[in-house]
DNA sequence: CAATAGTTTAGAATCGTTCAAGAGAAAAAA
DNA sequence: TTTTTTCTCTTGAACGATTCTAAACTATTG
């Protein structure tokens, strides 16, 4: 089962935080949202925006992507050191990701299982499990 | 069951490489082999040289660790997208990262089992799996 | 020892990202 | 509505990690 009309989802959320919903960010939660789950990074966004007509500054990309990953929207992924990127999904589950392409892609939730788990160094707790299968075109 | 003479294992790594044993090659190998497991970032391995009176400069830090990398000495571990950490242990294995603390911990091999993969996508081999469990102090 | 090929260095350059201050827009108060 | 307050956006500077450059240096080879 899959969470329908995201976009309208995105707006919801947005309303509940306390969030205004400006031009800018109105425009980037429709760009990321509207479709099928996807990966960006602040570049890509940007460049996505200005091809749209969606005139918004590259500070202003950064400040809303990480606004709505505080607000849930979106998931950080790491899987590069130089480089941020955002998941629209942000479910539980992993990703692989291509080193020679730089694309990142969902593994769907449950497709993998972690079996045994160590306990975490003393006086920690776990707050999340990252899974990323580093793939290589053949 | 552990390597020992981490450190002779490392420079006989060296020779066997196309890399010259050369005074600041040898000396980061000493510090970086000669005790148990760790974790750097170019930065610290500098500030470690520095405080053991071994004069590198941090370019030679970046052209070292990524030599010793490329020559299976060292692997490099992604688990923040603003620094890239090294780990001496190269073999299979995964990490605790505390985003506090910035620290790295290694997970013994086979306490954690991947269960189910997904086919990778399509054109694309598995080059290797990385599991990244982020803790936070309780 | 001389010649060559690889290495190191300081400092400049680059990249992704964040910061700062003023201009602008939304919300709240009047 | 108008005013006031608060938040947001923008540009451009600043930043930290990393890479590059070109010259000085050192190990290896003949």
């Amino acid at each position: 089962m899959v969470a329908t009309r995201p976009y309208a989802d995105a707006l919801a959320r947005l309303r509940a935080t306390k969030l205004r919903p400006t031009r800018q960010r109105l425009a980037l939660a429709k760009l990321l949202f509207s479709g099928a789950d996807r990966h960006v990074t602040a570049e890509s966004l940007h460049k996505e925006a200005r091809a749209n007509r969606v005139r918004v500054s590259l500070a202003t990309i950064y400040n809303t992507l990480h606004q709505f990953t505080r607000a849930g929207m979106l998931r950080e992924v790491i899987v590069d050191s130089t480089r941020s990127y955002f998941d629209t999904n942000t479910s539980h589950h992993h990703h692989f990701f291509c080193e020679q392409s730089q694309l990142l892609e969902d593994i769907p939730s449950g497709a993998v299982s972690v079996g045994t788990l160590p306990p975490p160094p003393r006086g920690t707790s776990i707050s999340r499990i990252d899974v990323v299968i580093r793939v290589h075109p053949r």
